[in-house]
DNA sequence: AAAGTGATCATG
DNA sequence: ATGATCACTTTG
């Protein structure tokens, strides 16, 4: 079972992202407890200039962690009631970041949060060091679907229309 | 179809 | 200090 390194968040959010698909999300509660949901969902965001990106607008306190280096979490509150996770990618100074839309049995970025009791106080950690949230590999691969990206209807073209959402096919085999 | 919810960011 | 915005979920 390998957890993912370094050399992985490295790389770009849009190489990251599909590759993110089939890996094993594992969170560990502080009472011992384990939860560990495979990735069925993600979505790419790529610097300042996606204007769906956080980072579209520069750095401010909020986007500061995308412009590390690969491999920390970025997580937030959105609409004032869901946490979202983001795996931040890419060099320093590149603000990319990995949204993980979804979990197998929980499908919906709030869900898979709130299931897994994550929250702001692990906004910013670093995902290959903590021993509270990482990923691993345990070698399973899945084909996957594109698509455009879901609730970003403020972002202009051609940024709107890219298909930076990854989907496994696990789900939606029609064979 | 629509509202609910609260942190964040840009104004004054 | 105040207001606008928002990468969603749930309800009717």
């Amino acid at each position: 079972m390998a957890k993912l390194d370094k050399n992985f968040y490295i790389q770009d959010a849009l190489t990251v992202a599909p590759q993110l698909i089939g890996k094993i999300l594992v969170r560990k509660l502080k009472n011992g407890e384990i939860i560990k949901h495979r990735i069925t969902e993600t979505e790419s965001y790529c610097g300042e200039e996606d204007t769906a990106c956080h980072a579209r607008a520069g750095k401010t306190k909020r986007t500061a962690i995308m412009y590390e280096q690969g491999g920390f979490a970025y997580i937030y509150l959105c609409y004032g009631v869901h946490y979202m996770l983001n795996v931040v990618t890419g060099e320093k100074e590149h603000p990319q970041a990995v949204l993980i839309r979804g979990v197998e049995g929980y499908n919906g970025p709030g869900k898979l949060t709130k299931a897994m009791n994550i929250g702001k106080e692990l906004n910013g950690i670093d995902l290959v060091d903590s021993d509270e949230i990482w990923i691993e590999d345990d070698g399973y691969v899945t084909s996957y679907t594109t698509s455009k990206r879901i609730g970003i209807d403020y972002a202009t073209e051609p940024y709107k229309s890219m298909e930076w959402r990854f989907i496994a096919n696990t789900h939606f085999v029609f064979a």
